[in-house]
Parts: C-alpha cells; structure tokens; sequence
DNA sequence: CCTTGAATTTACCGACAGTAACATTTTGAC
DNA sequence: GTCAAAATGTTACTGTCGGTAAATTCAAGG
C-alpha cells in the first residue's frame, strides 16, 4: 500500500481533527487504511507522533506569524499582528493543539520544543533591537510562549474575547517592557 | 485503619515526591497503606487526585506569594518578590509539579484550575490599581500565569539561570506594562 | 514450482485504570 | 446476648490501549 511518513502524519492529524485528542493509535492506523505495526515502524510510538506533530505545528505557526508581519513597519504593530497571526493558526487546528497539549508525558521533549520555539523567537526579535544577556532572552523568550499559550488555551475553552482583543491586550501588556530594553541599550 | 481523604491525599504527595509524576494508582494507595478501592471511594479517580493535588499546589503557591509580599511597599518590588515566591514553591515540590502538569488530560479542568488562580491573581493587582475592561485583566492573568508556568518549566529542567535572575528578568519584562496600565487610569 | 526474503497482518502481551463481588468488622435494635 | 444490616476493607477481575512477536502473504530469482 506504499505509506510514507508524510501520509500517516497526515492520517493523524485528520483523524484527530475529527476524533479529538484523544484518538487512539488504532484508529489513527485506521485513518491511514494501515495496519498499527506499520504505524509505529513508520512513525514511532505515540510520544513520536505528539512530537513530530508538534514540530509540525511549530513550523506552520512560524509561518503564520511571518506572514502577518508583513505590511507592518512599527514594531508595536508587527508583534500585535504576530499574535493575531499565532491566534489564528491554532485556531485553525484546535484539536492538534489539544493533542500536543495533552498528549505528552516526557517533559524533556516538551523542553526541547520550547527552546526551538523559542530560538525562532529569538531570532525574530533579535533582527531589531540588541537585547541584554543572553539569559535574560531565553526567559523572556519562555514568557511570551507561555503567555501565548495560556491565554490561547482559555480563548479556546470560552471565547471569552475575540482575537483582536486578546492580540491587542497582549501587546499592551508585554510590548512596553520589550521596547524600554531595546530603548536602554 | 480509618484513612481521611487527607491523609491519602498526603501519601499521594509523598509517593509522587519520591517516585516521580508517573506513579500508579496502586502505588499510591500503597503509600497510604490502603488499598486501591479504598484509594478511589475517597478521593475519586486519577484525574479527581490531580485535582486535588493541584489545588493544593495552587493555595501553596498563593501561600507562598503572599508570605513573599510582606515587608515591600514599592509596587515592583511586590511583583518582583511575588515571583521569587512562586519559584520557590514550586521548587520545593518539583515532581509534585510535574504530576499536576503532565497529569492532566481533561482541558476543561486545567480551565478550570486557571480560572481560580486568575481570579487570585486578579484580586491580588486589584488592590493596587484599577486595571481596564475585564476581559482585558482577564488576558493579562492568563498571561502572567502562563509565562510563569513556562519559565518554571524550563528553568526545572534546565536550571539555566537562578531564581532571584528570573525574578528580575520577568519583572523587567512585565512590570512596565502593569504600571502603565495603573497610571493611564 | 520451489525457495528465500521482505512487507503486512493477525494475534497476542503487559500495564494500568477502574470496579464488581466477596469478606469482615462495626453498629444498633430488640 | 444475638442477629440483622450497614459500613469498611480485600481480593480478584475486566476493559482498554500501547506496543510487539509470531504467523502469513506476497514478490522475485533460480
């Protein structure tokens, strides 16, 4: 039948969307027309599957938030438009968040995928201003992420507040201790 | 042998401690010296025991903050010292933390859970100024939580910085929006 | 055909959450 | 004191699911 790695993540990823987070390894098998056995030579055990569907949705909010900051030249606005832009492309896949929300027990890889997070993060703020030391980055790298994260979470429990909103009160909450250190250097 | 809900609720803790977040059911009955029907007439399922647990974590760390306030007049000085004491709780249950954190599978709870600590945290800041809409502190608790719950996270894993450092470095980050929050109003 | 080796499926194992059914003690009414 | 019945405890089981070993089909070469 011929299923490549790509093909049974996608399996997944559907069959979560549907089913929920809490889909079996079996019916996600099912979801791909293949066998368990094949699932786990071609993919791993489940923490592989949480982990490589993780990394996949790192990559597409990264491209999500790089393409909402185009057409915005203050700084103030590009951040505010990367929230709007991570916002809306969990909201696209909210069961796949829920999955590698939920889904993991292995603490270290939740680190590992914080830290690559957080080094594209870096990257993408390093470009303006010089920030201090280098500890002091990472966590402030680790507090937008959990920010984000958080407030996403209940955004999707109880649409408490629209995207605009939540984006505009994150940024008006973080953005003015980020500009005074890119103005104190 | 008469077991309170307390007493199981402590060996529970006390078996996590020592037997990291993965411990069983029955291990933890174990612990009490109780058997598992015993264990779940009591205090509920597993998911009913990271409850409990986490609400008990969650007092601890309000305990802890508010035991951190006293003796700092200065505003900043509070949030900063508000921070070191939620490090340090957190410190002195490390896999109590990591039990109620990779335990979870239900969101709803972890809403929950989130929605009481905000609403500690939102009593906490409203004694000094008056912030915006609700929704608007809303989305700042959840942030202030979820950068809180991150950074912890990695700096367990890691220990890549001291606490009094991250103290600092969250302050800097996020004072400067909550102060001008209390003086735009 | 027959054999050999790879790909696949079936059938199974182990672990663990959760519970039913059984045993034992305590309580209280007469 | 005795017996019913309620409460408390224990053993032993079920079901589910992640993970894998063993059986089986299939393809290619001789």
């Amino acid at each position: 039948m011929l299923a490549t790695r790509e093909q049974l993540l996608d399996a997944a990823e559907r069959m979560i969307s549907e089913h929920g987070p809490g889909a079996t390894m079996e019916q996600i098998a099912a979801a791909a027309t293949v066998t368990k056995p094949i699932l786990y030579r071609t993919v791993g055990d489940r923490a592989a599957l949480v982990n490589a569907l993780s990394e996949a949705m790192i990559d597409r909010i990264a491209a999500a938030i790089g393409n909402a900051l185009t057409g915005h030249i203050q700084p103030r606005e590009q951040f505010e438009a990367a929230v709007r832009g991570y916002l809306g492309a969990i909201d696209a896949d909210r069961n796949l968040f829920l999955f590698v929300n939920t889904g993991r027990q292995e603490t270290n890889e939740l680190r590992r995928l914080v830290d690559r997070s957080a080094t594209l993060m870096i990257e993408l703020f390093s470009a303006a201003p010089g920030l201090q030391t280098p500890t002091m980055v990472r966590t402030w790298a680790y507090s937008i992420l959990g920010a984000f994260q958080v407030v996403t979470v209940m955004w999707l429990g109880s649409d408490y507040s629209d995207r605009d909103t939540i984006a505009a009160d994150l940024t008006t909450l973080l953005w003015p201790g980020i500009e005074l250190a890119g103005a104190a250097e």
